[in-house]
This record gives structure tokens, sequence and C-alpha cells, in this order.
DNA sequence: TTGTACGCGTTATCAA
DNA sequence: TTGATAACGCGTACAA
């Protein structure tokens, strides 16, 4: 480890005290041009970097961004994670990643660790196992600037950024339907996360308004978001002799594990077996047409994410802010099949 | 901003010394057994949370890592940093994450924010555009572990990780060649990238060893890896009339968009033209059994990185650290296809 | 076992 | 325009 350069090391080369060379340093008005030029070039000379972490013990915040998504390697947690990125470093924030696992343990400890890091606001998708808040409301007590996106609770008095699930989900089964589907199941996660909810509500929305009758059956609740598990439901729910003529997936990662099977089955798709799901448009655009996509704009949610907490964070007079909750409608995405 | 409990208060509520405090926190062995559970109740009792900038201070170390990618939202860096982030989180280490967008000059910035933050270590791929290192040998004068990985320079004297890409091209194009194609195409990024480069090298070594001739003509570089640039590239060869029988793909976004195309030009994939590319198993897997993939392993390159980083920096005799520079093979995915 | 005093690198306040 | 000093929150050598 190397002894750093510090604004003292500079002073001493100056015979100057260290408030001055701090000044200088930072273009402060009140110092003369001279010695401006001269701190400035003694500080190049002997490669002095300031330390940020110094300046934000006494500045009392650090430019940086917490995050904390269940997993990163997934599409769209990725996709926003660079969404806030983005908008962040161009604000001059840094971003601290973390992955919660879906595990509610370790998304309290995360938590605390980026509270006690000094972090100017926290970005956080729930973990499907996360019902008690009490790690949130300690965050608003700390005065800590907290945002939710996508896997939110709704009680919670801060500012959100979710998907409308229940729109999209009732517009791309009403899409199925359209074709002349009305046996449409349904495969997704556990009906307690609130998303899982919204989309089902929606699933059931469509059916109820075309008048087509509800089978309990044709419901296949998963536990992981997983292309396997999606499709060894399928293939249970196809042998088991009560066939649908069309699948709704939560996720596209289902879809695509449900393709693999019906291929596998040697179903027809999207003829004996229209796919759709929710996630990026690259499913349908690249990989198959016949599977119709609900895009959710996960990047863009990072985006509006992070220009909402630091609208909150740099907010003048903070006991006026008010807190908003951003619903983003997904865009259809749906060909023509050939 | 809320004024946060420290060490004083709770000295000052025992009326005890900050030392005591700080040295029952941490549970030392020199406190007696009555002031350190009084220090823990009070704590407690008064929410008090450390300030770990405050303690990087004193410890000269952060426990952060930081990492650097050309982009967050694609799959293979996203698995990248998810490997990071695991095994960092495990080993007490938090991960700061930026995208360097391709651009060398905010790969610099970048560079400059993580050492003025003291992170403990850098993880870095390469931007496109970088060609100088200067940054990074600053890094070393300024004594900060630096780890390259899959985007790497291979005269600096750090440890790296990479894809064997020379390998892997080579496999996935002798498996081309083992099913009757011999008009391979390549289409890839620029070549002054190395690992463009190493694919392209194994490319040509798997034409030669095969004794297939090579055609210029059948090799397109393209700017940008994405799918509509290979499905236009590949629509453009494919008219010009010097059509391939198979083409290999840089990635697998790549590989999307020429499948892509060659299903808007009514083109029989794999018998009138196979498809492969680099990338991760879910293409072959769920996508196309007709594309064939060699697949990265993206999570494992990101743990391997973490762990070597890691050890660099807690190693004892830091003047014996020995850079090694791990090489993973990808695995081909093929399948039959139907 | 505990307290005193100083230091980490920086900035802010006040005075000169 | 500049300097001395305290402060940010914490850890530790040294002394008691």
């Amino acid at each position: 480890m190397k002894k750093s350069i510090t604004i003292k090391d500079i002073a001493k080369k100056l015979n100057i005290s260290t408030a001055t060379v701090s000044r200088a340093l930072r273009g402060s008005s009140e110092i003369s041009k001279e010695t401006k030029s001269a701190v400035m070039k003694i500080a190049k000379e002997m490669h002095y970097h300031p330390n940020l972490l110094a300046r934000s013990l006494i500045n009392k915040t650090s430019k940086v961004l917490g995050v904390v998504v269940p997993t990163i390697n997934r599409q769209f947690w990725s996709n926003s994670i660079s969404g806030i990125e983005s908008v962040a470093y161009k604000k001059g924030y840094k971003v601290m990643i973390f992955q919660s696992a879906e595990s509610y343990q370790k998304e309290v400890e995360i938590v605390e660790i980026l509270a006690n890091s000094m972090v100017d606001g926290i970005l956080i998708a729930f973990s499907k196992e996360t019902q008690d808040y009490a790690h949130i409301e300690d965050l608003r007590e700390r005065g800590i600037p907290v945002l939710l996106f996508e896997r939110v609770c709704e009680s919670l008095p801060l500012s959100k950024v979710i998907t409308d699930d229940f729109f999209g989900a009732k517009c791309i089964v009403n899409h199925l339907i359209e074709r002349g589907k009305n046996r449409i199941a349904y495969i997704g996660g556990p009906l307690s996360l609130p998303v899982c909810m919204e989309r089902f509500r929606g699933y059931q929305s469509a059916l109820l308004e075309n008048k087509i009758s509800f089978d309990q059956d044709l419901v296949i609740e998963i536990s992981d978001f997983d292309a396997d598990f999606s499709s060894n439901a399928f293939k249970n729910l196809w042998h088991s002799g009560n066939r649908p003529d069309a699948v709704f997936c939560f996720a596209d990662i289902l879809a695509l594990g449900v393709l693999a099977a019906s291929k596998e089955l040697g179903i027809k798709v999207p003829k004996d077996l229209a796919i759709a799901g929710f996630g990026n448009d690259d499913i349908t655009k690249y990989v198959s047409p016949s599977i119709s996509t609900m895009a959710q704009p996960s990047f863009e949610i990072g985006q509006l994410a992070a220009k909402l907490i630091l609208k909150e964070i740099n907010f003048e007079e903070e006991d006026e802010f008010v807190f908003r909750t951003e619903i983003i409608k997904p865009n259809l995405i749906a060909r023509e099949s050939s």
C-alpha cells in the first residue's frame, strides 16, 4: 500500500496552509491566480488525487446511489441497472450494486451495509421473500431517500416506478383471444408476489370481459423463473389431457421454456398453441415471431427511477417533496406468424 | 439530513471514553463484559450504526471493488458482474459498477473516480476504443490492484481472466465443417479488438486445417454488436450472390440477427444455412437448436476474476504475488437439428 | 480494563 | 487573499 499524496504534502512543499491548497484546488474565487496555478502545478507534479471518502465525511454526501435487485443476470434487472447507472453517471453519481438473490435475509444485510456506507439514496426491488418492511422504515428514520421499483410495496410512502402489469397482462391475453384462442393457460410465479398477482388479475380480467370461463386447472404456479420449470410444468399440463390452445407466461424466459417443450412434443406453434409472455422484445423479434411479447421498458424504468430519486435527494425544500408513483405501460409486440 | 448517532453520543451517555466504546463495539477482548454489554445495549437503543467511510479512512481499505464494463445490459457482462458480486459479497466486499459505453474517454474518467474512492481493487474489461493504457499504469503506480477480464491487454503485467477464443472459434467452425459446410462466412467486430482477432484466427485455422480455401469476401466486419447490423450485413452478403452455406458469428446476438434475416429471406436453417456463434447457451437451448453455440462461462469468469483480485488484495507478502492469466475454455453446445 | 490524544484527508469557520 | 483550528466519525498507541 503506497502512501498517497495529500493536500498536506503539497501545502508543505509550497509553505502555505492546507486550507489554501484545498481552496485553490477547487478553484475558489478568493484565491490569487498565482497561488492557484502554483498549487495546480505542484499537484500535477506530485500526482495528487483528492480522497473522495474524506470529502464525503465532511460534506455528508457521498454521491453514491445504492441499488438492490434480486439478481443481476436477468435481462430485466441488468437493463434497469444499466438505465440507473447511465443517468446517475451523468449527474456525477456512482452506483453500488447488490443482489439479494431473492433472500429476505440478504436483502436486510445489504440495506444495512448500504446505509452505513453513507449512500445518498437507495433504489430497491424487493426479493420474492420480502414481506416485512422494517428495514425500509429504518432507512426513512435515518433520513435516507429510498425509491422502490418494479417489486414494490404499495403501502410504503415512497416514490415508486412500476410496470402496468394489469394492463399489460390483460392486453396480451386479449390479443390471444382475438386470435381465436379460448383455452388459455397461465404459467407464472407465486401469487403472493404483487407483480404476479397483477398479471394474474389482468389475465382473469381479459377472460371475464370476453366471457371465457376461468379454469383453475389451467393456472400453474411455479416457484422459480426458470425455463426448465415452465417447460416441465407445461409438459405435465399437456399430458394431463386438459390441453390449452394458448399459454400466457409471466416472463419471457418461461415462454422460451414452453416453446422448447412444445417443439419437443411436436406441437405446432402458434397454430395449435399460441405463446405469449412478458419480457423484452428480443424474443419476438429474433427468436420466434410466434411468441408475442409484452415488452417491458426496463432500461427506461431504471432511468426514471434514478431521475426520481436524484430529484428527491437534491430537493431544496425537503418537506414539500411529494412521492410519485410512475406506472409505465409495456408495449405489445406481436407479429403475424408465418 | 438527520444527525446520525456516533460513538461519541453513546460514550457521553455512559460517561466513558469513545475509545472504550469503539473497542466494546467490536468485541475487543480487553473490555469487561459489563461495559461491553452496557455499550451494546445503549448502541441498540440509540440506533447506532457505524460509519463505514470513516472506518475506511483509518483502515485504508474500503472493502469495495470497482468494476468497469463496456455495458451492463448485455448478457455476457451482466453475468460476469453477477459472478463478481456473488463472490465479493461472500468475502465482505461491496461492488461499484460503471459502464464505459465503449468510450475510452469515459473509461479513463471512471478509473479516476474509482481510484479516488479508495476502492481496494479494480476489475476492468476494456472498451472497444481503448488503445492506450496510461490510466491503468497510473493505478499500478498508486498501488491499486487491477485485474483485467475478457477485454484485456496482453502486455500489461496484471492478472487476467479470459475466454479461450481461438480454441472456441476453431472448435465451432470445425463443427460446421463436420456437418459438411465449406463456404463459411464470418460476421464479427473490428479486428483491432484482440477478442475479435482471436476468434477470427480460430476461424481461419479451422479452415486451413481442413484445406478449405479462405475467401475474404465471406468475412464481414461490423462496427456494433447489434442484431440489426448482422441482419443487414448478412442480407447484403446473400444478395451479392456470393452465398455462404454457414455463418460463424462473433456473438450470439449477431447470430440471432442472421437467423431473423434468413427467415425473412426464406432460407432453410440449418439445411441451407448453418448458423453458429459465441454466446450463452440459452440460444441453442431455447431459441433455435439449429444455432450452435459456443457457450462462454461468463458467470464463472466473473467469479474467478473476483477470487483472483481478492487473493491479490489480501496477499501477505505483496512482493511475491504472481500475476496469473486464466484462460477459460468455452463449451460447444450443438444439438442435432430437426 | 479504561482513558488520553492523535491521526486518517478533507473542508468550513473564523480571524488575520 | 490567506492561515490556524476545529470538525467529520472512527481506531489505536500509549499511558494510567
